[in-house]
DNA sequence: TTGGTAACAGTCCTGCGAGTCGGTATTGCG
DNA sequence: CGCAATACCGACTCGCAGGACTGTTACCAA
């Protein structure tokens, strides 16, 4: 299921142990980074507050202090976190997909888009965007972003094994899929035309199609 | 030269006027506002202090509270400048493009990817994004931005003619375009190769000659 | 010249967020 | 049983951002 997937489940979080004091610290946990998601989704980086973390969690500003000591410690978790979820999900709806759909490669790229759509990602690129202009936060966040950008390739590829022998055009695809989901997703309350964004949706999938089957041929480098 | 530009010239900045404390007052403003961009761009919209600004324009903070009441008013100038500014530099260096370069595309979409990388942008950018959770922002934001949606691709068609009779087309790979830079922009920095990033800027301009020359038909909605 | 107004400066007040610290109750080990 | 560790709590300090307020100087029109 989800088996090379562990290696990257965050720490802190490991294997629900056995004493009845583990568990309980690692339900508090969960309950903490939830609501963490939360505020972030809702209230943006800057404006989430160690104070609303502890009341959407329902437990006391105390005992969150507890579990994470400082707010970046917390944050550092919360990048593990939202990319291991998020990740966890998409794997496993590309799973359950019949191997047409997945071969047709819409219900790929729309199941990308679903997960880009995620209160998970949503709180992920508040912190991304945050990392851009907070230099702590940016040593944290990079080498993370870094480690699940080939993590996320590698199981990508493993759900879709007929790239596996273009793995140079496998790589533009992927960055053109990203990118383009979003800058979707950026512009998503600007442009108000549904039709238009699924149009657009539409397009990058065929032009993906188009580049696996050689339809269209991709842009080499320039000497 | 900026012809049907000057209609959204942002206010309180409006024609140089004849007297002395007016010159004075709009230099002042404009110093505040390349001082507030130039603050958003390196600490983002939270961190971005009114005292933090002052100090950048070099006047002190109740100079700036008297051209600009409240932080909120600042900002709306802020976004009006910055969509302005970015607008007019763009169709400056279109203008100054030749008719084979212009048509070529390439140089477009380089065009439109500079411009995206500019100083006003990482502003725009900034409230872009604090407009997603903040409340206040999003109202005074998502109008203007709307705005501006309108604006960019009137003065966009009027640089590129040839696309005037194909423009549901020509909505798309607007579209297309612009979710492309910017979510390339978003991952600037996590995505280390830059000839990747070069190779998918050129994907994307290719496919736009493609779809405007009808080498490749553009997907249509479904019933 | 003079009164009014606009540009600018600096101080004080209030609210709030982060982190520290002392404290209580529960669990777990010897 | 008893002592350490752990989960959890709430009061306090400290720094800082927004902005209200008062004061000062420079322009300008009558």
């Amino acid at each position: 299921m989800d088996d090379g997937l562990a290696e990257l489940e965050p720490e802190g979080l490991a294997t629900a142990g056995q004493g009845w004091q583990q568990r309980k610290s690692i339900q508090t946990r969960i309950a903490i980074l939830e609501a963490a998601v939360d505020c972030l989704e809702r209230h943006g980086y800057a404006r989430t507050t160690t104070q609303m973390i502890a009341q959407t969690a329902e437990i006391s500003r105390g005992a969150m202090l507890h579990h994470y000591a400082t707010k970046q410690e917390l944050i550092a978790a919360v990048i593990d976190y939202t990319f291991y979820k998020r990740m966890e999900q998409f794997v496993a709806r590309i799973g359950e997909l019949t191997e047409d759909a997945r071969v047709r490669e819409h219900s790929g790229i729309e199941l990308y888009w679903q997960s880009v759509l995620s209160r998970e990602f949503a709180a992920y690129l508040e912190l991304s965007m945050a990392a851009r202009t907070d230099e702590e936060l940016r040593e944290i966040f990079l080498p993370k972003a870094r480690r699940f950008v080939r993590i996320e390739r590698e199981k990508v590829l493993a759900a879709f094994p007929e790239w596996q022998d273009k793995p140079e055009l496998y790589e533009l695809c992927m960055d053109y899929c990203i990118a383009g989901m979003e800058g979707l997703l950026l512009n998503r309350d600007v442009w108000e035309s549904e039709e238009r964004k699924a149009l657009l949706r539409d397009l990058i999938s065929q032009t993906i199609l188009a580049l696996r089957d050689g339809r269209l041929k991709p842009p080499t480098l320039k000497a």
